[in-house]
RNA sequence: CGGGUUGUGGCGCAGGGGUAGCGCGCUGCGUUCGGGACGCAGAGGCCGCGGGUUCAAAUCCCGCCAACCCGACCA
């Protein structure tokens, strides 16, 4: 029985001021968390007994699901990551330190490295898999902005699992199985979520798919059909779009175009000049990316920007990209910044990749690859030609949701989960093989699985707090019953101490009000 | 890393060259006792850190650090 005079609590009357998001502000008001450095938490009573709570129903459900628990370090040393590479590759994000020897050590922000190798140690038969194996532990990430409050912190606690299987039709199977298990669990923990796909899989990315607790507050954007329910992360949406029927455009003219720096003052100056009445969306934009040291250009209507990150995820096999510096258009002499247009590509010695909306057929008004010139009737197939169709467009709320034809809304939301078909990449780093019925060894493929506990418990309070305070799910909330005493009369006290040991009998757990010198309206409010 | 804001008792804030203040919380005594009670008496401060100007710095100047918000980044 937790004792409210007793109890490690304080709550405050004012909200502190330098929390922003309801979970933050009220997890401190109510005495639950308290900052000890950006990023960095501490639990007191209540707020511990909350968090162990969502972990435990996270804990049953995985091994409800026969996934077994492991428990790995957070002490790394450098080398198994210095063999994948992420000791490098993680960059600064990774919080690193030294022994007394010099020796190198990090804080792991993710252990895939550990889990392989734990495998590799004691299986090497094919009889041994399918495994799926999970852990509860704390990870470090040093982010550039820790931010609203235990949402994204620099520790944090993290349910990460991993599937190891012979086949694709085995990691399949495992990744379902992860899959449902999330859905119970989820569901359990009171969240609404959404399940959104993070890759599209259509250049051949990894099956993946984000688990989305919507939220005003949440970080993340993601894309959402009322009507259907098709929901995807907006790197993952499809462009729907209709084969080109209108007229076959007269032949590319070009015109003289000064002073048009952007696409509106190229709008008006062709709708004067021309006495049409077109828009931004009829014009052609070029932007011109740096892909792995080559220079691409990608196209999309004139209203549109240009989202790396969707160029990134579906431009298969690209590591770095980025926009065109001034030294890279030093090395094209015949680009004329501000005047591109896809005419000219493959003299220029740049590939070209096209939105879909770029239909075959369509035609616009472009760049001359001339100073102050641009041309109009610029038409796909005819006039140019491109390498391949590549989302890059922004996503708009109001676009069309490619299963159902419905303007699709852009939603907010918090990342509770994720699952990933990670393959081979590990396996193969760090020489995890098992060997298959002809005895020859084969290289296991691996899923991921994360779950993010300490997040739970604010994406929780996110969504169920009301205008008062904490609003938690029973099977989470500090105790099952709140009894508060109040009055002046020791009878009163002397009852409710019975009815609280009654009630801890019967399998309820309480917190109980029992202090003599707070008035009732100090206790209904601490209460709430 | 760019832009913005802020650093003063545990929390929320005021003060802006000469005795460091208010509200909440905390301690003691008394009154009150069902919606954050009241009175009296108290405890609690390197005014973010370092340097400078000055007879005198929380306050002015220089430098640094930290936190928060927006963005970039991150999944």
């Amino acid at each position: 029985m937790l004792r409210m005079s007793t109890l490690l609590l304080r709550t405050l009357r004012d909200d502190p001021a330098d929390a922003e998001v309801a979970s933050h502000r009220l997890l401190v008001r109510a005495g639950y968390v308290r900052r000890i450095a950006a990023g960095i938490y501490s639990w007191l009573p209540l707020g511990y007994r909350t968090y162990r709570n969502i972990e435990n129903i996270i804990r049953e459900e995985m091994d409800n699901a026969g996934f077994q628990e492991v428990h790995f370090p957070s002490l790394l040393p450098r080398e198994p990551y210095q063999e994948t590479n992420r000791w490098s590759e993680y960059g600064p994000d990774l919080f690193r330190l030294k022994d007394r020897k010099g020796n190198d050590y990090l804080l792991g922000p993710t252990h895939e490295e550990m889990f392989t190798l734990m495998v590799k140690g004691e299986f090497s038969s094919y009889k041994d898999l399918p495994l799926s194996i999970y852990q509860i532990q704390t990870k470090f990430r040093d982010e550039l902005r820790p931010r609203s409050g235990i949402i994204r912190g620099r520790e944090f606690v993290m349910k990460d699992s991993y599937s190891f299987d012979i086949d694709d039709a085995g990691l399949e199977a495992s990744y379902q199985r992860h899959r449902e298990a999330y859905i119970k669990t989820f569901n359990r923990l009171g969240l609404k979520f959404n399940i959104v796909s993070a890759m599209s899989g259509a250049m051949g990315g990894s099956k993946s798919e984000e688990f989305l607790a919507p939220c005003p507050t949440g970080e993340d954007t993601y894309v959402l059909c009322e009507n259907c329910g098709f929901a995807a992360n907006v790197e993952a949406m499809v462009t729907k779009v209709e084969a080109y029927a209108g007229n076959v455009p007269p032949a590319f003219e070009v015109f003289d175009s000064p002073n048009t720096p952007t696409i509106d003052s190229l709008v008006e100056l062709v709708n004067n000049k021309f006495g049409e009445n077109i828009t931004g969306a009829d014009t052609l934009k070029n932007v011109l990316l740096m892909a792995d040291g080559q220079a691409i250009a990608i196209l999309v209507p004139g209203d549109r920007e240009v989202d790396l990150k969707r160029v990134a995820a579906n431009l298969a096999g690209v590591q770095e990209l980025r926009l065109f510096e001034e030294e890279d258009f030093a090395k094209f002499p015949g680009v004329v910044k501000g005047y591109v247009g896809p005419q000219d590509a493959e003299a220029l010695g740049i590939t070209v990749y096209a939105d879909p909306r770029i239909v075959i057929g369509s035609h616009w008004i472009t760049g001359a690859n001339a100073r102050d010139k641009h041309a109009r009737f610029v038409t796909h197939g005819r006039d140019f030609t491109v390498t391949g169709f590549v989302e890059a467009a922004e996503v708009k709320a109001g676009d069309t949701c490619p299963q159902c034809q419905t303007p699709v809304v852009i939603d907010r939301a918090i990342e509770i989960g994720h699952i990933f078909q990670l393959g081979r990449k590990y396996a193969k780093a760090l020489g995890l093989t098992v060997l298959d019925q002809n005895g020859k060894a084969q290289v296991v493929t691996m899923g991921s699985y994360g779950i993010g506990v300490s997040r739970a418990v604010a994406a929780i309070a996110e969504q169920t707090h009301d205008e008062i305070g904490l609003n938690w799910p029973r099977e989470i909330a500090p105790a099952q019953i709140h009894l508060v005493a109040a009055g002046k009369d020791g009878s009163i006290f002397e009852f409710a101490e019975k009815l609280a040991k009654d009630l801890e009998a019967n399998g309820l757990s309480v917190l109980f009000d029992d202090r003599r010198d707070s008035s009732a309206g100090v206790k209904f409010k601490d209460a709430e």
